[in-house]
DNA sequence: CGAAAAGTTGACGACTTTCAAGTCAGGTGG
DNA sequence: CCACCTGACTTGAAAGTCGTCAACTTTTCG
């Protein structure tokens, strides 16, 4: 299959809402999100996307983009046309139910954020993003000393967690101040991990993670 | 394929958290929902299901239930073994496409309830809640004189909009006092749908309804 | 009818936003 | 090297949204 590798700035989109989009993007290095725009001016982020991730894996059955997809610190990542992908899933239906279980997996996620947001305070919903993501992140290799890179704005934050920029600041003073994490110079720092999830109510069984494919893939693990 | 009808009663329950489900639920009448429990022993609904949805599809590919799937009043379902759904499947590429879409469009629900609960006060988020299920209902047939079924107590309607019962309350009277919509006796009346899809911030893009079936199948429209 | 469930309302306090006024860090030009 | 500038981060105060507690009314159903 031809890949297109391709180097995205800081905020660059991807694809746009409205869009019909015609290739899938992989995301090769740091990170992507998905957002929408309501109609009070306002930014939803929907989800962070790590490496390994095909945010946009849903254009391939859906023809119109429900949100937007863009970088948020640098990235890398590869394009595939949507028309290759099927070329193959026509030739391999073991790749199909994996490709479907990975649709399956980011709608569990999406269920999750549901759920955070719906029950939790900012505080909570703050902490299990961080959770969610160190896990993710570990499983790609990506933490070491209990860190991992997240270059994102507090506001960025603020519209991840459906909070204000000021709010996500007394949040992460709390959290500083408590010693659970820190969040500095584009570094997430995990302080005490047990407490976080504790107040994150984090279980990490929707991610379906069975099989920890970094104890086969890096070198040293989280 | 061999079915197996079942009639549920309000609240009772077909699938739950943390197990490991064996067979797929088509909603043939009435509303399911999922939902999660908390650490703070509250309970988040998830998603509503209406007829004609598979709740609990994502059960083929992954293993243990990330939420409980129940039914709210009383409702019918058809129970498929997964074994005989992976069966047919096997035989029917076009199948398979077919249901990593509803995959997919489930997904996308998600993520628009990720948007308006984070993007939402909780005015907007039940109107966004009656506007969809105004628009999923209708495709089925099942609306009426502007209205459709909704038999769920302010409880549950306050645990999936991620509000307190009485806040429900005081948002029901003020849709009401501003002649938005109606709720009463297990049915939701909508009294003027631009202004409450205002309200609602509704687009109905993400359901994904191009193909509006209910121009074939049913004799009367919404 | 009577009990239980669901709905309704007021008062008070907690969480969160908005507005405003800063501080801090990194990058540019003198 | 330092003044300056800009974007990001911080903090206080006032106001709005929302949750909790408690009491009460209405509806449902045996």
């Amino acid at each position: 299959m031809k890949l297109v590798g391709k180097e995205l700035s800081p905020g660059q989109q991807v694809a746009l809402e409205w869009n019909e989009p015609s290739r899938c993007c992989l995301v090769v290095e740091g990170l992507l999100r998905r957002y929408s725009n309501l109609s009070n001016g306002t930014v939803q982020t929907l989800s962070i996307h790590v490496p390994g991730d095909i945010p946009d894996l849903q254009g391939l059955h859906l023809r119109t983009m429900d949100h937007t997809l863009a970088s948020i610190g640098g990235s890398k990542v590869a394009l595939l046309a949507h028309r290759e992908i099927l070329d193959v899933l026509r030739k391999s239906p073991r790749l199909v139910a994996l490709f479907w279980r990975e649709s399956l997996v980011d709608a569990a996620v999406a269920r999750a954020w549901v759920k955070v947001l719906g029950g939790h305070d900012a505080l909570g919903r703050f902490a299990h993003l961080a959770c969610e993501l160190y896990v993710r992140m570990r499983v790609m290799g990506l933490v070491s000393d209990n860190s991992y890179p997240l270059p994102i704005t507090q506001v960025h934050l603020g519209e991840t967690i459906g909070a204000s920029v000021v709010h996500v600041n007394r949040i992460l003073k709390k959290l500083r101040d408590d010693r659970l994490l820190v969040h500095k110079r584009g570094r997430l720092v995990i302080l005490n991990w047990d407490r976080l999830s504790e107040v994150a109510d984090f279980d990490p069984a929707y991610l379906n993670l069975r099989e920890p494919l970094y104890l086969d893939l890096t070198p040293a693990g989280g």
